[in-house]
DNA sequence: AATATTATCGCAAAGTTTTGCAATAACAGA
DNA sequence: TCTGTTATTGCAAAACTTTGCGATAATATT
């Protein structure tokens, strides 16, 4: 079974109704290695479906967020961009000079999550953290 | 010397003019105890300048985040909010559900992110830093 | 103080994301 | 399978953010 039926499955067991619209949408983000925008999906959807409207992605992929089936984050230029949390746990470190996104292994941080479960009662969403900061070119080239 | 000062005074350092369109957004944002959307800012400058543009606040907030004087946070809805690093250092707990932030301490992080910096040569900003997740409120209430 | 250079500004337009509303379709129950 | 309820959709408008361009003003140089 693949992720985005059980994503699928999962909803309705929510109680939120599963649409042609949601099941395309899920599935393209799921089935997609790289993070992708609202008009992305919307574009590789056009030939599947004329009618789905882009205020429709944008609605869904706000859904996904809410309920912790996919992550937003903040992209080059402000723009957002959606990933599911199929894609295996990492971190991201992002550069704020040149706007790439570097990959990084989350060993080592689980002590200071569960430190916050227990001091905070907060349940940190450990799927896709994001950390800003300056990569090693940016470093480099001040 | 208070911290808009010095931070103007390392921007014309670094080259940029010193107008009074950034003085007045750079003193704003720093003597704000919460953390401001552009358009708040604009608004709370109206009565010194009734030609300041909405476009200039964003620009120059670009510039602030950009040079690692600012912060920018995604806040409820979507709309972008921004913070000095004046503001004492803390991490951000925001909250899925709800959308409430919970600041809380950064004790206990600082070995994970030397070890970024050595493995990946990357500098984290620990000063702003934000995780997402579910609030106790709305973990219960579930 | 006057001048030259060019970064920054205001404005208007474009691009991106959210929202209100009436029509539609998903799904629970008969 | 048919019916009723109401969550979800498409559309259009609003709200938010970025960008192009010519005019202006900040800084360096004389
Ligand atoms: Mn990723
Ligand atoms: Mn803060
Ligand atoms: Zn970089
Ligand atoms: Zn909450």
């Amino acid at each position: 079974m693949t992720h985005c039926h059980t994503t699928l499955q999962s909803l309705r067991q929510q109680g939120f109704r599963v649409t042609p619209q949601r099941e395309m949408i899920v599935e393209t983000l799921a089935h997609s290695e790289t993070h992708l925008s609202a008009e992305e999906i919307h574009q590789r959807l056009q030939p599947r479906s004329k009618t789905l409207n882009l205020a429709t992605v944008y609605r869904t992929l706000d859904l996904l967020v809410e309920q912790g089936y996919a992550t937003r984050l903040v992209g080059k230029g402000g723009k957002f961009l959606y990933a599911t949390r199929q894609h295996s746990r990492h971190l991201h470190l992002i550069c704020r000079k040149c706007g790439r996104t570097y990959p990084a292994d989350l060993k080592g941080l689980e002590p200071f999550i569960a430190h916050l479960k227990q001091t905070y009662g907060f349940q940190v969403e450990v799927e896709h953290l994001t950390f800003y900061g300056v990569c090693p070119n940016c470093l480099q080239s001040t």
